[in-house]
DNA sequence: AAGTTCTTATTAC
DNA sequence: CTAACGGTAATAAGAACTT
């Protein structure tokens, strides 16, 4: 979905239309702690973007329209923009399944790959064109109905795997040479067949590969490689002796290679929760009661889910942004919440004692099973 | 020496 | 002149610790 959370805002609110929309923390209460959840286009042209500190979003455009996170109704629109999507796949099982069945996977509360490779299997009377006009229009019939019944547009990227897909996803909105759709908004649909995959890679930055993130594309830079194509000059084992195993992805993805499949169930593996004080402090009045609060969030959230827990983390940030985690495996696993307080706050206990600097950020985590 | 646990780093949304 | 910087989750790697 296009600019998500600021979108639905514009929709419910059609006034903001054509004004800048920041979703996220209020730049004016308490110390304007927070950062950006996400923004439409027209703040995007102050500067601000996703992730950026509420304080300099604020100062870039203090006319910005500030809005708090509504997330009950992101989530409920979402769910229903899932349930449009789920429709497009196939009422009954293809004859033939060479590679992905067709699947649906939910990746975020806006973002979903639908695996559609059924299309192409078994018609190879048909000409490849002629499918790839099929998948477009029905990418387009997809858009409009979601645009039809929740009033929001989108962005379709379709490739031969869901790297690509996510890529041309990406390289369909605008602030890219490959957008179709002119002015400022995306609502765009970019497909990348097998044989352009190359010629669309090769021009594109390495932070445009997912997995290669600011740390990452330094450490690249640092040696020359600035854009993919440059990222195929270095052998797979140089790239592993750089960054290990996801060197090696690295390797495969600037070919355009990837063979991860559209998988329907993701399974939880910890539960946690963490919060930034208003002012770093050491107030143990305030440190323990948001700790018991965060505790107990953390409890329900793993037994709702009828699940236990065997290792618990807790993570302290100090003044600085410094952080560290401390954690504890037990014997055996268990879902008494005793159990959890007691050794949650043995752990937070450590950090007080051992570090005397103000805490800005306490946080647990549970390892369940 | 091998298996576990602990801690940090990086990424994504 | 530099800092400013939320929350949730996964994964990898290496160090530290146990058995």
């Amino acid at each position: 979905m296009d600019y998500f959370f600021a979108q639905i805002e514009e929709r419910e609110n059609p006034r903001f239309k054509g004004k800048p929309v920041v979703v996220g923390a209020d730049p004016r209460q308490g110390s304007g702690r927070g950062v950006v959840s996400t923004c439409n286009y027209e703040a995007r042209k102050y500067g601000i973007h996703s992730a950026m500190p509420i304080s300099i979003a604020y100062k870039l455009c203090p006319n910005a329209i500030f809005l708090p996170v509504n997330m009950e109704l992101y989530q409920k629109v979402s769910e229903n923009i899932m349930e449009i999507i789920k429709k497009y796949l196939p009422r009954s099982q293809p004859k033939v399944v060479l590679r992905g069945s067709p699947t649906f996977e939910q990746v975020s509360l806006d973002e979903a790959y639908l695996d559609l490779s059924h299309i192409f299997y078994d018609r190879r009377k048909v000409r490849t064109k002629k499918i790839f006009k099929e998948v477009r229009v029905l990418a387009e019939k997809l858009k409009k109905e979601i645009f039809k019944k929740e009033k929001l547009t989108s962005t379709v990227g379709i490739g031969p795997n869901k790297l690509i897909a996510k890529m041309a996803c990406e390289k369909a909105k605008p602030g890219s040479e490959l957008c179709s759709t002119t002015g400022a908004k995306p609502n765009g649909l970019l497909i990348i067949k097998p044989n352009q995959v190359k010629l669309f890679l090769e021009p594109l930055d390495i932070e445009d590969l997912p997995g290669i993130g600011p740390k990452t594309a330094a450490k690249l830079r640092a040696i020359g490689i600035n854009k993919i194509k440059e990222l195929k000059k270095p052998s797979k084992s140089k790239l592993k002796e750089m960054f290990g195993r996801v060197g090696e992805e690295f390797y495969e993805k600037a070919r355009g290679i990837d063979e991860t499949p559209v998988t329907s169930e993701e399974i939880i593996k910890s539960i946690g929760r963490q919060i930034t004080f208003e002012k770093d402090t050491r107030d143990p009045e305030i440190i323990f009661a948001t700790f018991d609060h965060i505790i107990n969030e953390v409890y329900r959230g793993m037994s709702s889910g009828g699940f236990s827990f065997k290792t618990i983390t807790v993570i302290c940030r100090f003044q600085g942004f410094e952080t560290h985690t401390k954690s504890k495996t037990l014997k055996e696993s268990t879902n008494d919440l005793e159990v959890l307080k007691s050794e949650a706050k043995k752990l937070l206990l450590k950090f007080i004692i051992e570090n005397p600097k103000l805490i800005r950020l306490i946080g647990l985590r549970v390892k369940i099973c």
